[in-house]
RNA sequence: GGAGGGGUACCCAAGCGGCCAACGGGAGCAGACUGUAAAUCUGCCGGCUUACGCCUUCGUAGGUUCGAAUCCUACCCCCUCCA
């Protein structure tokens, strides 16, 4: 890969790249560069928007550099002040060491573990003294702090700020210093904080590293970014049907999105793909080699071709799966009603959930709707309950006792 | 320290003695449509009940009343303004 070519990729999917002039320069020394990018502590649950960022890093590895997998465990104390989560109850040292085993299982999916580098910035932070701090607060103005836009409105509109949550970006920004690192990756959400890196490492004697942001990834919804909170996620642990059937889900504006900032194919074979749909392509299509492939990088080829099967049979052929893991449920001699059995099972909430749906012609048993609320199943039935197209469980009735 | 405003179901938000399980919107779920979706239309959206009805819910605890989310008292919490 020749050097253009190399910055072409280092640049794919990103929003901004602070300062380019630098990433060339520090690139042209052919020497592995330093690249570091933070995460919270506290969200070992993955899902595919930090897979975004994950995904950049991945790329400089393949390039040959060296990648920090930082936890901010010390600045997990103070809580960035972007965010709405109030003070975070701190987490203990044997909880942080739990987490970050989480982290490793599910991000060396994407990274190599051979070229990462995982470490806390707990590190050089609690060592640190309330001298140092003061020194390091030293070297930052109230007035570019108030630049960041979070504080510029908060400031403007008369809400509180917090003295401590200016400690945020600054203990942010030492850790550059600390790591002297050459890049840092972060979300379009980072780039002050990333910026104060370049200002505090210049302010440390050092060159300032390159700031790349990466655009946030919307969430199933196609509106809201992705986030565990709002539900409309895919996390990278989830089973593979779940995960094939979330992306099939998404809208067809949306795959798109998710090629570019996802995917591991080479630029020329998306422009590819979105060519054959202009020219009629079904994107269903397309967007089962999507599901395959993001399937197929968290569990394995074989999982994904047996996920796509699945999908295949069951939503375009409204054919029930035939071997679902058959749950075992124990009914008295009077058999159990269909709502009961429905609640049983975790089709539905409640028996009125399940009355509801019963009613609305949601329901199908072994395939076939059904409208009887009243409906009684007793010991012996072994059945396939639906609930809508997408929900089933297989359940066999056992005499009580 | 003083003055005022507010806490309603997953979220936003009406209601201000009975017609309130509580308007409306969003989210969610389901049905129709489809290319799997999206968009659109329709229905549902507290629990229990073989449907007759019953039970719990409007910050918390009491009280007034035949009857309260709505009135009174105390308490807790949030916000705004002034100092």
């Amino acid at each position: 890969m020749n050097f253009d070519e190399q910055m072409a990729e280092l640049e794919r999917g990103a929003h901004e790249v602070l300062l380019k002039a630098d990433l060339t320069r520090k690139l042209a020394r052919g020497k592995p560069l330093k690249v570091k990018a933070g995460f919270d502590p506290t969200a070992p649950d993955l899902h595919l928007g930090h897979t975004v960022l994950l995904n950049k890093m991945r790329q400089f590895q393949q390039l040959g550099h060296e990648v920090i997998f930082l936890i901010g465990d010390f600045t997990g104390l103070i809580g960035d002040p972007s965010g709405r989560n109030q003070t975070r109850p701190p987490l203990t040292p044997e909880e942080v060491q739990a987490n970050a085993r989480t982290y490793e299982r599910q991000v060396f999916k994407i990274l190599d573990p051979e070229r990462t580098r995982v470490d806390f910035n707990s590190r050089w932070l609690s060592p640190m003294n309330a001298a140092d701090f003061v020194r390091l607060a030293a070297h930052y103005t109230v007035a570019r702090m108030l630049e960041r836009d979070d504080f510029a409105k908060r400031y403007k509109s008369g809400q509180p700020i917090a003295i401590h949550e200016f400690l945020y970006p600054l203990a942010q920004g030492y850790d550059s210093v600390a790591l002297q690192a050459d890049v840092e990756l972060g979300g379009t959400d980072q780039k002050f904080n990333l910026l104060v890196g370049r200002q505090l490492q210049t302010a440390y004697g050092q060159e300032p590293q390159v700031v790349l942001t990466m655009p946030l990834l919307e969430g199933i919804d196609g509106v809201n970014k992705m986030s565990k909170s709002l539900g409309n996620y895919i996390g990278i642990a989830e089973a593979p049907a779940d995960m094939f059937g979330k992306i099939m889900k998404i809208s067809d504006e949306l795959m798109w999105r998710y090629f570019d900032l996802l995917s591991f194919r080479p630029l020329a074979e998306l422009s590819g793909l979105k060519r054959s749909v202009e020219e009629g392509r079904n994107p269903r299509d397309i967007k089962l080699e999507l599901a395959k492939e993001l399937t197929a990088r968290f569990h394995d080829a074989a999982e994904a071709q047996r996920a796509e099967r699945e999908f295949l049979a069951r939503v375009s052929e409204r054919a029930v799966p035939t071997d679902l893991p058959p749950q075992v449920l124990q009914v008295d001699a009077g058999g159990i009603r269909l709502p009961n059995l429905l609640k049983a099972a975790g089709l539905a909430a409640s028996t009125s959930e399940a009355t509801r749906k019963i009613a609305e012609g949601a329901v199908r048993i072994d395939g076939e709707r059904l409208r009887h609320r009243a409906l009684v199943l007793h010991a012996g039935a072994d059945l396939v309950l639906q609930v809508g197209s997408r929900r089933f469980t297989r359940v066999k009735l056992e005499p009580e006792g």
